[in-house]
RNA sequence: GACCGGGUAGCUCAGUCGGUAGAGCAACGGACUUUUAAUCCGUAGGUCGUGGGUUCGAUCCCCACCCCGGUCACCA
């Protein structure tokens, strides 16, 4: 660990690996020149790519004077000059240091520069011999030092323009633990969370534009609800109680609708305490929106509108590849019923089903505690294991059986049913949307249901929740309400097939004494 | 949680039928004033994930554990 009494222990030792001793080495000569190795700012005034812009095609042989910053990407030198390539966030650009043309200060900082050091660079613009638009450099500035090696790759375009990173940085759990290493180093991974930030963004403006609300409801709560999961579990000192970070934002967001709020949203992450994969992280983002005086049909056609039109304005298509199928997220989804898909992928008729037969099906399926669930989470598990893997392209799959949608209003004329579809794409849910139930009777008995299977021993039931009850007796106007997996989302939207490439900092295991 | 694969230099990887390890890039020294995977010459760099065991000897074989990836289970 770190000595407070001792810190050149740490960033000075012996043991450290030799490049990183070697730039601790530069800093004293660094020193001895006089120059500061961390900056207090720099005055830019052109962005990378908006410097390559800023050079105009007249026949001239020099472009506008300009001051750039960036990371050292790449170093070529010729002994009496060099050619490096400046990176910022969206682009690069190449810079010419010729020694005659550099202070004495500033050639002495050239040869003390490693790849990673942030730089600033003050000169005109030229093309060189080869075509490529580069700033040749008359001043040079030192920003910061870099005292630890970028896993730089070599970068390679080749004759068809494509571009190839040589020995990259690569191992994704160093990616993801090192993230600002793996983003320093990997433009496209910059481009993922470029494109997440933009679909939000669209999403957002999108609810704006219909008058929704952006709201935020409680993360830390005293009682959690809104969907089948198991929670995180905390506790807060001064109140002397148990507290559970949220699973899902529903129960607050429709009190709100109660409070005559009548269209709000949340962008938020939530918490379930389960199992990672591909598609699932402990914490995630979700969309949540609900919309009064409208039903799940008006939560369908709201759906389509705002993940095409998100996706399209980020994008520019509303087509990916993922996991190598061409998804198409454009408007209109292609609809089937629950039991149209039970009965399509997994040869199961959910209203019609026997309990033997549907055990016999879920023990088939792999499920090896069959025996002990009930026939409603039977079914479940046949649609998880037997429909999604099926459902590539978005399907808005709906009319779920009623036992499973506790927060859902029956269907009308069909109680059995209720007024809920999912959106599967990509083999997993997207989209879960109801129309929401509004009826504080039948909301008890649902949340009495649920109380019996949670005693039954289901830890993902939902407790009864006896405030929200009261606010649905103080009336929930007729109201539609969805959540949408924003990560999976992004995930569609990039083509990236895992959860974990479109989070920053992924959940991942602590990675004690791991050091260097 | 189960099974499979992986963990070797700063990065990407190879390798040792058991005799304490190599390459490319990065680094360091040198040459080169329009290069772009620059090139050329040279040098250095490793507790082979951790802990045990077997063995004269383990990075390699065995056991346990840790971490990552994949598949399955779990996850409306």
């Amino acid at each position: 660990m770190r000595d407070g009494l001792c810190p050149a222990c740490w960033y000075a030792s012996t043991d450290r690996p030799k490049p990183v001793r070697d730039r601790y080495a530069k800093l004293a000569r660094l020193e001895d020149l006089g120059i500061e190795p961390y900056a207090y700012g720099f005055d830019r005034t052109h962005t990378l790519p908006e410097a390559l812009g800023a050079f105009e095609d007249d026949g001239e042989d020099e472009g506008p004077q300009v001051s750039v910053a960036g990371r050292l990407l790449s170093y070529r030198d010729l002994g009496g000059s060099a050619f490096g390539h400046l990176g910022d966030r969206s682009g690069r650009l190449q810079a010419y240091f010729k020694r005659d043309l550099l202070a004495e200060a500033d050639s002495d900082l050239l040869d003390l520069l490693d790849l990673g050091d942030w730089v600033g660079v003050m000169g005109p613009l030229f093309r060189t011999r080869t075509g490529e638009v580069t700033v040749r450099a008359e001043r040079l500035a030192l920003l910061a030092k870099t005292l630890r090696p970028l896993p730089f790759g070599k970068e390679e375009i080749t004759e068809e323009g494509e571009r190839v990173v040589h020995s990259g940085f690569a191992n994704p759990e160093a990616r993801y633990r090192q993230r600002y290493a793996d983003l320093a180093v990997n433009p496209e991974v910059r481009e993922i969370f470029e494109a997440r930030a933009g679909i939000i963004r669209e999403l957002r403006r999108f609810l704006e534009d219909r008058g929704f609300l952006e709201v935020e409801t409680p993360i830390l709560q005293p009682l959690y609800g809104g969907a089948f999961a198991r929670p995180f579990t905390t506790y807060h000192n001064e109140l002397d109680s148990t507290l559970y970070l949220r699973i899902a934002d529903e129960l607050y967001l429709k009190r709100l609708i109660v409070g005559s709020l009548d269209r709000v949203y949340e962008i938020g992450k939530n918490f379930r305490n389960e199992g990672i994969d591909r598609t699932h992280s402990p914490e995630f983002t979700m969309l949540e929106l609900y919309q009064a005086l409208t039903d799940y049909e008006g939560m369908i056609e709201l759906a389509e509108s705002m993940v095409s039109t998100a996706i399209e304005k980020v994008l520019g298509v509303t087509e990916r590849e993922y996991e190598g199928t061409l998804i198409r997220l454009g408007a209109p989804w292609q609809r089937m019923t629950y039991r149209e898909a039970l009965l399509e992928y997994g040869g199961i008729d959910p209203l019609e089903a026997g309990l033997e037969e549907l055990r016999r099906e879920a023990e088939a399926s792999g499920r090896s505690d069959a025996e002990d669930l009930p026939r409603e989470k039977l079914i479940d598990v046949l649609f998880s294991a037997r429909v999604e893997p099926h459902l590539l392209q978005p399907t808005i799959v709906y009319d779920f059986p009623i036992e499973i949608s506790p927060l859902a209003k029956p269907k009308r004329g069909e109680p059995r049913l209720a007024e809920r579809f999912e959106v599967i794409a990509g083999g997993s849910e997207l989209i879960n949307a109801f129309s929401e139930l509004n009826d504080p009777m039948d909301q008890w008995d649902r949340f009495a249901a649920q109380a019996h299977a949670r005693a039954a021993g289901d830890l993902e039931a939902q407790p009864l929740d006896e405030d929200y009850l009261r606010a649905l007796e103080y009336g929930l106007p007729p109201t539609g309400g969805l959540g949408l997996g924003v990560d999976r989302l992004i995930m569609l939207a990039t083509g990236l097939g895992s959860i974990r490439e479109v989070t920053l900092f992924p959940s991942l295991r602590a990675d004690e004494g791991a050091e260097e």
